[in-house]
DNA sequence: GAATTAATGCTCAAATCGAGCATTATGAAA
DNA sequence: TTTCATAATGCTCGATTTGAGCATTAATTC
């Protein structure tokens, strides 16, 4: 967990031995650019969906985040930067939304290996309402299922295929493959690392650690962005097998830390309601969260749980046409927002 | 929630409707400084500590997080550079190390405003075991106690008369202030805003909302930093009253997110275990979490749940002169991290 | 009008939680 | 030595909170 950095020793301190402005950040320090992305997330028939802006690069269709550089001179915030990109890309004006990380490394944005000046990339979250069918294609922006870039995150039908043929028997390949390299020992590191991302023997597959996951493909090579960015366990596999869609730059990195941030904060914040429509029924909001979460909830529980909780209040209308009795319709109680500190909907798996 | 921006419609689209390269960050993009600040926690003697680096500026010692500009020529990665700082600054290799969140506002980085080049400013909250006495002014670093700088956040005697006498009158003052002002409307607003970050009226206290806390303080022109920033409302209190300690740039901003989010992580992540020494007694680790969350335990229920989640093994050696009967020493299970999903010290607050 | 499909209501046992009492092992005081 | 004060540790018990399943109700469909 610790890293020995060579220190540069060129510190200006006074007689006193007091710094002199260590954070003073403006001495001719190098100046990069800063580029913000938005994972932005809805659940449209019961399919967790993010906003795509396909472009062209060299000739092929690329996903990109709606994305933008932050301009100091014309964006107060971080955050307005944010949303002014994407309301310039897909017409879209966001709620929710919500800072992710900050990426800095070297050789994972530009395609051409540091050819571009240096960017930071800042991720962010953003919740939207089920967008109306017909507004599906503003201004080239699509909807994609986000199981189409993390294919194996999906297991609303069980564990999928892919992990137990495809990716399990690779990622145990590469665990192996250290001892033929320089460090030995870490062979075990690479191993509890796949261990506990992946739930491999005994372990629990836990739904948040998304970005876990994806990092170990990215370092096995095992993704195609790792091939982009000259990666060289990317050149032992020969025919790269493409789990899930690429994006440009680190844009499936930012939505995979995205989706995981999403499965953790459900769980004990109110955000589900920020892709919901004012009224829903409660099956409808089990399903959304299903989607995002993945596994069956237990439904009576969880009706039980919401409304116990205060998170909803009926409107007294119903739903028809549910295909058997028909539901009643609920709205969202914002109140409970000030009323407990941290209400969520606490779920657990259950069964359907 | 939502937030209206004028919209600059100067996008490249190509005939097709697809667009070229809206990510594409690097034509002519403002580049920006970006400066690392960590905030360094530990427990000494039941008080929660941070890492200070007193500096010079303009004559006076001002408070200043371990901090320096990310170099990306020099450091591989953000977070290489944040511990190249810390190493340089503080003589502290650190351990656990995690990203707080980026901050781009003008106006809240340097002194003059706009004077110096725009800077980003990326926290971290960093946690080491506790210091020994010896080494404890290295190199012109210091502990101090993390309430020095938030003061209304200690409530380990019980609410800090600080809030009821000085605070929450002049907070009132700000809410009902804004009728005088432009926006009448945001009266409920801040009222509510405050309501819930101070649990007034009604509303818990929780302890997780040190930021909020710090920002409506900060924006009610409470708090030295907001004067200094020449934030208008800072103005109308005559002298300022100084709660707690400033410190510089935003640096207590950074502190305060810190403070929220190890607050927070403690309950559902084994990060205690970062702080504590090699060996401990459970009483020892509970004095630990109440520095940081505050209120006291229930000590029996206290073990029962660290024991019973398999957090800690006895080491088989007790401490004696506890000042009663020897305490039975444990270590930390390193293993638990392998097993369950997310072990932490999942604690509500009890009696003594 | 019977079968089917959901929504909704209700029960029950297991697990967890919050509190408090009881016991044990030291060092210090009498 | 004995007694006392102080912690550490063990254990119990009722109140909630969960996990799971059965039962009932109200539409739609055949």
């Amino acid at each position: 967990m610790t890293m020995n950095i060579p220190l540069r020793r060129e510190d200006v301190s006074d007689m006193t031995g007091v710094r002199t402005s260590p954070g003073a950040v403006s001495k001719g320090a190098t100046r990069v650019e800063i580029g913000l992305s938005a994972a932005i997330v809805s659940v449209c028939r019961d399919e967790p969906m993010i906003m795509c802006v396909p472009t062209n690069v060299d000739g092929a269709l690329v996903d990109v985040l709606p994305s933008g550089p932050f301009s100091p001179t014309e964006h107060r915030t971080l955050d307005t930067g944010l949303r002014t990109w994407v309301a310039e890309q897909t017409d879209l004006d966001l709620g929710y939304v919500e800072q992710l990380y900050t990426f800095g490394d070297r050789g994972r944005h530009a395609q051409p290996f540091d050819q571009t000046p240096h960017t930071v990339s800042i991720g962010y979250l953003a919740l939207t309402r089920q967008p109306l069918e017909s507004d599906d294609a503003q201004d080239g922006a699509v909807w994609k299922s986000w199981y189409d870039f993390f294919p194996w995150e999906d297991w609303r039908q069980g564990k999928p295929a892919l992990l137990t043929d495809e990716i399990e028997p690779r990622l145990n390949e590469w665990c192996e493959r250290v001892d033929t390299e320089i460090n030995p020992y870490r062979t075990s590191s690479r191993k509890q690392r796949v261990r506990v991302a992946f739930g491999i023997d005994g372990g629990a597959w836990d739904e948040e650690r998304v970005l876990d996951r994806y990092e170990l493909l990215y370092e096995a090579g095992l993704i195609e962005e790792a091939r982009r960015d000259g990666r060289e366990a990317a050149l032992t596999w020969g025919p790269v097998p493409r789990f899930g869609t690429a994006m440009q730059f680190d844009h499936r990195r930012i939505l995979a830390t995205g989706i995981g941030r999403l499965r953790g904060k459900l769980k004990y914040r109110p955000v589900v309601f920020e892709m919901m429509r004012d009224e829903f029924t409660l099956f409808e909001l089990q399903k959304t969260v299903e989607a995002i979460l993945g596994p069956h909830l237990h439904k009576q529980n969880f009706r039980r749980l919401v409304e116990s909780a205060g998170l909803v209040e009926p409107t007294g209308d119903v739903r028809a046409k549910t295909g058997g009795r028909p539901a009643k319709l609920y709205r969202f109680r914002r109140e409970v927002l000030l009323e407990r500190p941290a209400p969520g909907v606490r779920v657990k798996p259950g069964r359907a």
